[in-house]
Order: C-alpha cells, then structure tokens, then sequence
DNA sequence: CCTTTTTTATAACACGTGTTATATAACAAG
DNA sequence: CTTGTTATATAACACGTGTTATAAAAAAGG
C-alpha cells in the first residue's frame, strides 16, 4: 500500500486558501488539484463528494476564526477587544467571513440558545469579572456589542472597503460604553 | 409592429418574486420563463444579459427596501422604527436582504460616506428633531443603531429562524438607550 | 388580404462543475 | 523481481446556465 504523496491534509490546506484568497465558491475539483499541481483524482479519492471537503473548510476556518477572536492581551477589556477582533477579522479576511456567516454552513442555533452555549460561558464568567456586574448584565451587554460588531463586520466584508481601524475602534467603543450605561439605567 | 404580449415589467416582476421566494442566485433566463409561462426568448428579447435583469431586480428590490423602512407611524420614534422595521424586513424577506447586502450589487460606499447622503440627510434631521440633539449627536447614534439593526438583521437572513419581534424590539431598544445616554455622557 | 416587422418558440452550442470510468504508475510485501 | 493493492492521470458523461441561430407566428400598416 503506497502512501499518498497528496494527504488528505493537503487538500483541506489548498482548498482553505483558495476559500481564503478567493472566496469559498471556487472551491472545486479542479481548483485545488490545479493548486496542488496534481489532477483531480487526489481531491476526490480523499473526499468522494467535494461538499465534504467544504464542510472540512468550513471547520478550519471555524477554527482559525474562534483563535482570531480569543487573541486579546488585556484581560480588563476583553469584551471591547473581542469586539474589535471581530470586525478586524472582517477587514483581513472577508471571504473567510463571508464563508462562515453568509454561506448557509454554520449550524443554526437562534441567538438566545448561542448566549447559553457552553462554550460561551467561561468567555462571559471572565467579562463578567472585569466587567464588575452579574451574568446575566454581561449579556445585555454583550448582545448589543455582539450585534454591532456583526453588523459592522458584515458592511466591511461585503463591499470590500478600506476602513480605518481607529475609527472603528471608537465606533465600538462608543457603543461599548452605551451598552455599560444601558445596564446601569436599568437599575435605578 | 406587433405589441409584446411579455413586456419588460412583467419580466423584472417574475424575476422579483423568484429572487423574493427562492433567493437571487435563482434568477435566470429559463427560470423566469417558466415563471411567465414562456420560452426563454421574451427573457432575453428585453435583457440581451441576464446581469441586466438582476441589476433591474435589484433596483426594484432597493425601492421595496427603502419603502420598508419608511413606514413609521410615530414621527417621535422614527430612528427606533426604522431600525425596527430593518430587522422586521430581514424576518419576512430574508432573500431579498441577502440580495441586497451580501451580493455584491450595492454600490460601493464606506458607511462614513453614506452618513453623509443626501438621501440620509432629511431622514436625520427628521430624528434630530424628534430626539432633541444636534445633527452630529444624532448621526452618533444613528450609527450605533445601524449597525445593530444591521447585526441583528444579518443573523436572522441568515440562519431562518424563527425570531420573536417582541424579543428584537427589547433588545433594539435597549441599545438605543445606551446610545442615546452614550451621547449624553460625551457632554459631560 | 398581403407584406413587413416584431415577437416568440425550438434547438443548439459553449463552458464550468460534479462525478465516474478506465487505465497507468508507484510502492510494499512476499 | 514479481505481484497485488493503492494512488494518480486522463478522459468522459451529466447537468445547469448563458447565449446564439434559425425559423415560425403574430400583429400593424398598407
């Protein structure tokens, strides 16, 4: 049994590349084995139907996504740095935006089940802390941040536009702090 | 000179109710023929391109849009209605939201600009009425609102869930809020 | 009613993509 | 070195869509 020169690895790598520089929907047989400089047949012997291979992409770029995010230094603002990394993401990489929310692949899960999935709690446990307020006025603040950054990120990766991060950044910090004020009204 | 039985408006509207029911990317010379009970000829006699049928679509789905969102009654609540109803339209037509932000055909303009249309601008002066702030206050909170509207919206187009308008109408507000004593607190 | 022009129908071709068939090449085991 | 299995190459078919060719049908003007 000879071992393949084309691992299945490979595959997925070229075909995230190409999902990346040129959007998901060029993502084809003969794309990647153009990519790999091999004909078509090591793309199909390690995944007989290309939609599976997507799927395999869509799962890396789940992956490369979520490490984007979680990229923050100063534990005091993780709520405003995720938010930020968030529409960065847009910015740097919109077609791998546009594959993970736009596309019909991500799992349909309404936003109120998302803010109690369970990958989400610690994220929210350490907001939470800095944030100095309950779970439950993390998550008022969240959705709101949560939705203008999607919002924000989705204008940037549909038009491909230049957009200046510092103005970004006071967009959003202009909502973080309103979002902060929100939750303090509510209690008196 | 014999008159068309299939004029130009009955093509765009066949086109519109496919892009409005099965999504844009449906919208094609023998699937509107199908529509209109016709070969595909009185489709081609009238767009020799099938991308001048789709940007003809899209203008008419852009007019829909805007009527969409102007249907306020309260003058007094005019930016949280608009926001309202831009996430309402999201709800009830889905295809053509995404038709309109996620395909590529809107003109390519940063949202610093669009803040300063012509359009944009009575519709703010309108609210800077109603809310009793200067012009630039108002576009500070127009585009928080805006991009959560836009958030929200592109979630639920997305994803074709179910959502609770009761529930969106909570959390719209709540970001209003917030945006609106954001601004207050600036003047402090 | 006939002619001319316009509108429509039918059919075909080009092209890209998914998928499959067939055969060759390469390697591991004996 | 032979052999059998595996990995790859080449080629082909199916299908959907854009587009074009050709000709028939239909109406307006005379």
């Amino acid at each position: 049994m000879p071992k393949a020169k084309i691992t299945r690895e490979m595959v997925i790598d070229a075909a995230f590349e190409v999902a990346r520089e040129t959007g998901a929907e060029n993502v084809n047989a003969r794309s990647i084995a153009a990519r790999l400089g091999c004909s078509t047949q090591p793309v199909m012997y390690h995944f007989a139907r290309i939609e599976e291979l997507k799927r395999a992409v869509y799962e890396k770029a789940d992956r490369y996504h979520t490490e984007y995010l979680m990229n923050v230094k100063d534990p005091e603002g993780v709520m405003l740095g995720m938010g930020l990394n968030y529409i960065r993401f847009a910015i740097h990489e919109p077609h791998l935006f546009r594959f993970l929310f736009q596309s019909g692949y991500a799992v349909g899960s309404s936003l109120l089940e998302m803010m109690d999935s369970a990958d989400l709690k610690p994220i929210l446990d350490i907001m939470s802390g800095a944030m100095k307020m309950s779970t439950e006025q993390t998550k008022e603040v969240f959705v709101t941040i949560a939705m203008f950054a999607h919002g924000y990120a989705s204008i940037i990766a549909n038009n491909s536009l230049e957009y200046d991060e510092k103005t970004v950044a006071a967009h959003l910090e202009r909502a973080y702090k309103g979002a902060v004020s929100a939750v303090w009204e509510e209690i008196k």
